[in-house]
DNA sequence: TTGTACGCGTTATCAG
DNA sequence: CTGATAACGCGTACAA
């Protein structure tokens, strides 16, 4: 089985009787061309069934159409949620979506610099933690690879970003399961690669201290995003004695282990131990009881970055930094400590 | 700020002091050439950080190193799971993972091979439902566009396929109720468009008359694989009279939905409803209580596709259907029905 | 308004 | 073993 040769642009301008030159004209819109040979064109290229070829208009143009999303091992809801948000502002346009998922951004810069590269990208979206990384940064700012990043904690001021203020989003959860009553919250950290693990870890501590409630370090626990490290480190704070009647995990998986953890001990959520989390994942509703959460506009925040990337491309200005709302939800893993034990 | 033109294969030869053929040689790992030309042109690529130009490279060899993945808005952990196994066989090579999701495959095909056609992709990965559509198949094989598909049903024998086998699978989740000593067994299907959703009824239908258990219509319920559907579904076995004392949903989510019915009905789950999914999503072990499922191995299935799709595209031979194994977990969400109360 | 000559960076052909 | 030359398909510069 042969495979037809595709037909090319001189084969339409063969055709429509015509010269290349003037079929390229009309298949980019520019100017200059009768409307009676626009149309005989186009008839000629439905007839031939004929597609530019990407390669070679890449190759004269320097244009790959490709953007790259780069992104490291995260909760698989958070990746659907920004690939959701990327491709939805890339619908109708001609560029592709070339997904990049690394080991670890810090591990190898070099090696990521290499596969950026190699891969031929006009532009790459970077989501944590390498929207955080300077070296990176650097070398596609010296490679001329124009950039967009996701909640960026650092290094602001340089090219288009799109985040959340973290740091406020944890305080106003952390005020939330205070409001209610809680003096004893332990907080379960994210990964330390991730910057925005610190930036809620502050945003907890702000909270503390603005209703003057000590800050105690056995009640800072650490995990990894994941289901698995929310689960240890909720064990840990459960068997703390006395154990915290809140705990905020710092992502929706992790406050989701916390529930499970609590169930293990014979816990209920929320009358023994409040639950809130963060990001407002698809497991935020799945689990019982729902989960008292941070809404990440991850899918917004992936469609803005992205928006202002191909602003970039299109020769516009070089977009700023945009913050987007979050909004604390208030459901049902959240509510009032048990009553104390008066203190006789 | 210019940017530096990258350099060429020429600027390459002229450090070297070889022809720009010689340099091509060496990078393709041609035979015929002197070792020490050959360690000379190296020398000149580092010190150049020559990356050959994708684009010039496709042009010649009408190669774009592009892999198309097409599916259809399924459950999150789904995707993932896809794009782990894809892009896992993808490491180290020199192809590229372009992410396509549909909204509707069987409502616009045209449109859809338009967009692989635009797109100059050198292969395509199909998921559901994309690898059960008769007319994508035959337009991708006249365009000459080798495809693998993922979990087809139908049409087996026209190239490389990965599945397990749902009805096997189906029958042995039903199955396991039934020796739990369940005869009310309700079902949740998945969307209609996916012809796993029929594969899963026929293999429950089969465990029922195996057992002699006369099928019951309203037994079955129609969701569409996503959590909101399911619950709808659930609500609705739920409120029968007697309900079902198990039942069986066609993926995680409609289970882990099923699980969150029960609770509002104040049924515990397994003692008054046992639950069984599919997939063994992570979903399922973030819910409580774990959910038991059937094991898919989704990842292994997109690799071992991905696996073939590149043997294609290296010229082997063409790959039949492969079947992998699936595995029933048995977790806490299922157990024994309840003693019927006694018939005075 | 339309066409011609040339170049983009790479590889294949064929000669040396 | 190595190199000159001609493609690959399209867009740019300049003519006509």
């Amino acid at each position: 089985m042969r495979k037809t040769r595709r037909s090319t642009i001189v084969d339409v301008a063969k055709l429509a009787d015509v010269s290349a030159k003037t079929v390229s004209r009309v298949m980019n819109n520019e100017p200059h061309v009768t409307e009676a040979v626009k149309t005989r064109v186009r008839e000629a290229m439905r007839e031939l069934r004929y597609t530019p070829n990407v390669a070679a208009q890449g190759l004269v143009r320097s244009r790959s159409y490709l953007i790259g999303l780069v992104y490291e091992k995260p909760s698989p809801s958070y990746v659907v949620e920004l690939q959701k948000g990327a491709l939805e502002r890339l619908h109708g346009e001609r560029f592709r979506l070339v997904v990049l998922p690394v080991e670890s951004v810090t591990e190898r810069e070099d090696e990521i610099i290499a596969l950026l590269r190699s891969a031929a990208l006009d532009a790459v979206l970077l989501a944590p933690p390498a929207s955080d990384n300077a070296a990176l940064m650097r070398e596609l700012r010296e490679g001329g690879l124009p950039f967009a990043r996701i909640s960026p904690t650092r290094l602001l001021g340089q090219g288009p970003s799109v985040a959340m203020d973290d740091v406020a989003a944890a305080q106003e959860a952390a005020e939330h399961l205070i409001a209610l009553g809680h003096r004893r919250i332990g907080i379960i950290k994210g990964d330390p690669s991730h910057a925005a693990a610190d930036a809620r870890l502050v945003g907890y501590m702000q909270a503390l201290a603005r209703s003057g409630i000590p800050l105690r370090t056995e009640m800072i626990e650490s995990g990894l995003f994941t289901f698995e490290s929310g689960l240890v480190a909720a064990r840990r704070l459960l068997a703390l004695d006395p154990p915290p009647t809140a705990i905020l995990a710092q992502n929706d998986d992790m406050a989701a282990a916390t529930v499970a953890a609590a169930r293990e001990c014979g816990l209920s959520v929320p009358e023994d131990v409040s639950v809130v989390g963060f990001d407002d994942s698809d497991i935020s509703r799945v689990v019982w009881p729902p989960l008292t959460t941070i809404r990440q506009p991850v899918e917004d925040m992936a469609y803005r970055a992205m928006d202002m990337l191909l602003a970039v491309l299109r020769g516009e200005a070089e977009g700023g930094d945009v913050l987007l709302a979050h909004e604390l939800l208030i459901r049902r893993s959240s509510g009032p400590p048990r009553a104390e034990p008066p203190i006789p």
